[in-house]
DNA sequence: TAAAGATGTCAATTATAAGTGACATTTCGA
DNA sequence: TCGAAATGTCACTTATAATTGACATCTTTA
């Protein structure tokens, strides 16, 4: 389970625009959203990055 | 940049022990120190938990 | 000063992240 | 309530993370 989803959505993306935004497939966003699978650190690090955060933030649980 | 090979010396492993530790190739370990690519979340995640701290003290800059 | 441990790097292979195109369903505003 | 936007998912391809084995160099320590 990762914050992506919300991130987004409170910063009013769709997938398709945060894609862009990031430089990647639009469904690469909405298999990372679903946990479908494991993304690099640099895709994360510029999801944190695009969406305002940090990696903690998005991916880090307990 | 990211700060692996500081926390794994202050913690006293080898590239070999915190890759058995980890799960993964002694290799892997040693280009993922020296900037040569990029792991994936899961093994970030793997090194965070092991090297008893969080994504952002290891891979987050500024 | 020889030997063992640790590290950096190479080549070749395997596993999987990520891209592309396409289609069905759901959501939402005109 | 119709149509467009958004989302979920499939099959296939391409790029690259990660493995394995090997070897050279550099540190340590016996």
């Amino acid at each position: 389970m990762n914050h992506v989803k919300e991130y987004r959505q409170q910063r009013g993306l769709s997938q398709l625009k945060l894609a862009q935004a990031v430089g990647v497939a639009r469904q690469t966003i909405n298999l990372i959203e679903n946990d479908k699978y494991n993304p690099s650190l640099k895709l994360c690090l510029g999801l944190a990055k695009t969406l305002g955060t940090d990696l903690n933030s998005l991916f880090w649980e307990e």
